[in-house]
DNA sequence: AATGAATGAGCTTTCATTCAT
DNA sequence: TATGAATGAAAGCTCATTCAT
């Protein structure tokens, strides 16, 4: 028997098991699915295409995810939920001042989820959840969440350590999601925008929101609305 | 109770009522169908389902509309593309700053527009465009098209009058596009927030973008990026 | 109550019946029926289309004629099987040599029926009759079995009279039918025909096998195989 | 019993059986296919009923013909078109008179192709080809043309030969094919048939017209008309 | 573990027929 | 008598899912 991976692997053992399973399933095959549910979506990407992408039949791939659902939520847990565990493991470990964590959090957003095809998970979501609801479930479940409670705990730090001050913590939260949200849409609705492709640089839009937030955080002000 | 539209109503009543459900059929199926369409998408809504949300059955669906991507389309012209004559209209008959008409044009699109149903179309856009090329390439041509056109008019009249510098109309375009796409995809997302979602208030949030874009306009300064 | 118009139709009063029912239906839908029949066949022809060629509704047309296939078989009737009373009343008054009728009859077949429209009627039975058993049934007791039935009163007259030998008249009647048949599918052969268009006079056509047929017929020989 | 096909079969029973069976697949279906629009027309038959004479469901026909028209043409192929190059092979080796040719090439006709199923896609085009113009032109590109481009080299050699006169070939051609057509036409007609319908032999008919043709053809005189 | 042939429910679209007016 | 809006059965085709091999 395998030594958990993480720590917090004790402690939600039905979650590292999840994630050791998904780890013997051909990652091809969720690399394949990753690039067609975000280029096409997901009721319109075809199981099929998905195997002959993977380089597989298509029995292969019920073999591995009982279904196309499954499979979506595979996906979903490679590329966003089952990072969490390390993700929160790095912000347990993170020293220095929370104003830098916030920074540095929305740095390391777009550079590992924003600015990769994970974030077309997200704009599938948008699109596509209110069509599949246990989708839409397992992703608020496992995505959102934690997402939520990670910016939480972040935020609390900063107040308890009276860095920031007694702010409404879930307004807190919203202003630092809205940029993100807004840079995952920009990014994924080329079909609007018809001749004046005037570019954001994400990375400094992002500074700039992260200034912006942190100034509405900070000891004596309100929570930006 | 609405007053019959025609004399002859009074005295023959039935032939009345048969002769105005004919005339509204279309329209009770447009609305039926822009329901569902903005609800499920393009592709996840039947035919069918659409029909009996206005009461009648499949065939009559089609009596009235070829195919459901015709539909979509009549969809699309009722509820924007079909708007902009008199759109335009007010537009040409504007009298006031331009920098008034720009505000008054950012907040009249919410009130018509982005806080209706109707803004749900352009995020189906958004997310089925790929997968329907015709309806994409149609909605970009009534719809993006001439709204592009329609700002660049405005922002032109800024210009030619003085009242904005000389600025790259694309991208001023631009500018006053990126926040009503926002706000619609944000409308349009309940299904990935979750718990503590503090609301933007609409009217708000756009009256202070068009404040920042008229900044970026004003006469001496770079149009806003 | 009306006179009978033929003395046939106090014998076959049900078949009177219908005839006269034909003269209260509008001349434009049979006509109209007649000419998308032949052109498109019965399966393909659409009953709105036969409505509208005809100047009326949809609705009238089966105000007329209760089903699209009673619509066929009086089309049948008004151009085939409800002239047999007149052909036979012809026939009963026919004062000449029985070679001469044969003569005759081939030449006015052509005429009346073979050269117009109405031959189509015969190619559409034998295209789509298999699909459609009950107007299969219909055609052949309505209009092959009077066809036959008038043939062999003709024959049966040269034997009796002694022109003709003691053949056998089934097969006479066959040979009498065969040209016209064969000329029939050919007029309405166009599809396999491509390059090259080399005409069959049908007058001639049929005077030679007027001949032939009555040599076959002829007091000392053998009837034609 | 016949044996199997390759070693391995014997090695392997089940694995062959099933190897085979996709082998046979398609054979299977264009001969329930064949059956079925030589009986009931090309609109008249139904997919599923095609799948279920071949032993199959409604979805495998699909897997091997994407649609009903390629099925069709199919058909066409496997029992028409495809065998030109093995006629023409034939035309290619055939030593003797021209005039042999042409009586071998109208006998073996019937033997292969007037007297089988075959036949009767030929009679389906001459019903339905202007309701389905892609298919019309399928068959005539693919069978008609070759055909006639097969009997023109015919004639051509015996024109070259000098065995026939310097007639004019298109019609020659068309005198060659018309009693073909007419027995084809004739064979598929049992629907107008009644009682007494003395039966054309086919050969004794064909052999008849190939020498009335070849007379046409004989060196001093006129093309046949 | 892997295959891919086979399935059948489900969707769009057509059209003969009905019936309220 | 005439209309034409409305119906719904039926047909072609797709694709997630199963299962014998």
């Amino acid at each position: 028997m395998p030594a958990p991976r993480f720590l917090s692997d004790k402690l939600f053992p039905e979650r590292a098991k999840r994630a050791r399973r998904k780890e013997a399933r051909p990652g091809e095959l969720l690399e394949a699915a990753l690039d067609l549910f975000v280029a096409k979506g997901f009721a319109a990407t075809r199981a099929e295409e998905v195997a002959a992408r993977a380089g597989v039949s298509k029995g292969t791939l019920f073999l591995y995810f009982p279904s196309k659902e499954e499979l979506f939520k595979a996906v979903v847990i490679e590329n966003l939920a089952g990072r969490f565990t390390e993700w929160n493991a790095e912000f347990e470990a993170f020293e220095g001042s929370t104003s830098d964590m916030l920074r540095y959090c929305m740095r390391i957003w777009w550079e590992r989820v924003g600015s990769t095809k994970a974030s077309g998970l997200t704009k599938l979501m948008l699109s596509e959840g209110s069509n599949f609801p246990e989708l839409a479930q397992f992703y608020r479940e496992e995505v959102v969440r934690p997402g939520h409670a990670l910016l939480r705990r972040i935020i609390q730090r900063g107040i308890d350590s009276g860095e920031f001050g007694p702010v409404d913590v879930d307004h807190a939260i919203y202003a630092v999601i809205a940029p993100m949200n807004f840079l995952m849409l920009w990014k994924h609705s080329a079909m609007v925008c018809v001749d004046a492709d005037a570019h954001i640089d994400p990375e400094t839009y992002l500074a700039i929101q992260a200034e912006t937030v942190l100034h509405g955080l900070s000891k004596p002000q309100e929570a930006a609305a």
